[in-house]
DNA sequence: GGTCATTGTTGATATAAATCAACGACAAGT
DNA sequence: ACTTGTCGTTGATTTATATCAACAATGACC
């Protein structure tokens, strides 16, 4: 099956009815906060409102269901706000988290007639939704969208790359290092100098970290603890952690120290 | 970075001298017996001499090295013989296998100014190399050859969110047997239908299958035997097996079924 | 303000796979 | 034909992490 596909346009299969965005479509990509960090700043800002019919713009609640594992391949998502988890799940119910879909980032392409993966929202998530038929067209009309989509996923295959390293050779401590400092916060010229240490953002829960990790929540808990411990990391919110020495981790994750 | 860089061309990073195919170069892609199987099918019959020019057909022995971690990518290559492992590896040399390229597939593609992953003959290798630039120049040049590689990679993706399923959340047994299951030939019309049971190519050694397969060579053996011991697969060549029971290698792959 | 469900933490024990170790099969070279 | 090195197999033991179990913290809801 190739991109080239057009399969007959069907319900999205969601399990909660979501929140569309209304009028002013003509506008909305041109007013939009990330067209920066994402694939739609390829499409010229004269031609955006091409880019606004081709997209519509939803709303979802926590833990509502984007994708559904096997179902039929009819859209394509373009996260504006929040954060989507990506995976592949066993029939006894095993689940492996392929990866975290934050702003800026798309999710759905395939070669598939159905997807080989589901995706869930991790916390209240907007997205500008490509049903397939549009999202061809703005491949072949547009050269640099189609090449940005080919830059963007080479990057995905490159974590990937990481992901399977972690997965197939690091220790549980390491591990969880790898994870704290992918998703370390880039330090904001704002940003509260009276708190020390760098923020990193953990909206999903320990049973995603787990299984994303290849882990259970037990030893991540264990080994966040462990840290903590030894102040490499701060903070009891468990959606919020601070690194407190930075150096200390990149040494972990590559399995430089462990003790 | 993006893939619109022409970063300055520099000496090949080879272990070893390569042999280069001489002469009939523009013929080349005309009779080359795998274009129907590799993105070089996108790119016009009479347009063909484009493409010969833009690559260069070199063949390499076992156990050479075609892309050392962090060097610079200028390169990329497309498997028309043999199979080719890529890998990344931590500081004390463990090391993650991320998939074998065998014919058909490429490699090479990356954002960045060097490669994050290695590459390294297992067997004797036939490879098409486009330098980056010439490389530039076909994707901007012919629409379909990009679209194909966006096909290919999206598979790649694929692929890796499966393996990340495996590496994170299989027992060795499963990963075992997801490995046979996805190496396994479709039978060809001219198969040895005395020869019962379908055949594996298993040209890597065991440390390959091991680092491919998150594991130790000494599970990996222990597994096999087991296999062989319960009959669902055949053969006292270490490089070729044969599958007995494709059904329970199935449930075995899935998690249904495990003693 | 109490009940209940959800999420996370910590401790005790079990286990799958790693590690350590010995050896067999085979091919290359002398 | 013997030595040497590579590769794979099998057995004994260790260990990192899973599993099992109890409990604490939090927030939703009546």
């Amino acid at each position: 099956m190739s991109l080239t596909d057009h399969p007959r346009t069907a319900p999205l299969p969601l399990r909660r009815r979501f929140l569309q965005d209304t009028g002013m479509e003509l506008q909305r990509c041109t007013v939009c906060g990330i067209r920066g960090q994402s694939i739609c700043n390829a499409i010229n800002d004269k031609e955006l409102e091409i880019l606004a019919q081709a997209s519509s713009r939803l709303t979802f609640p926590p833990a509502t269901t984007l994708i559904e594992e096997g179902s039929p391949a009819i859209a394509f998502f373009n996260v504006t706000k929040g954060t989507v988890k990506l995976f592949k799940s066993l029939p006894d119910g095993r689940r492996q988290i392929t990866g975290f879909a934050d702003v800026g980032h798309f999710l759905g392409l395939t070669n598939a007639r159905t997807y080989s993966f589901g995706a869930e929202t991790v916390d209240t998530v907007q997205v500008c939704r490509f049903l397939r038929p549009q999202l061809e067209t703005l491949l072949t009309d547009y050269p640099l969208f189609e090449r940005r989509l080919l830059t963007e996923i080479t990057g995905e295959l490159a974590e990937a790359q990481e992901q399977m390293l972690l997965l197939g050779r690091k220790t549980a401590r390491e591990r969880i290092a790898s994870f704290l400092l992918a998703r370390m916060m880039p330090p904001s010229p704002h940003a509260d100098s009276a708190v020390e240490g760098q923020m990193v953002s953990l909206p999903m829960t320990r049973v995603d970290i787990a299984d994303y990790l290849g882990l259970t929540i037990e030893t991540v808990s264990r080994t966040l603890s462990a840290l903590r411990r030894e102040k490499i990391i701060t903070g009891t919110d468990n959606h919020g952690i601070r690194v407190l020495a930075v150096s200390r981790l990149e040494d972990l994750a590559s399995g430089q120290d462990n003790r």
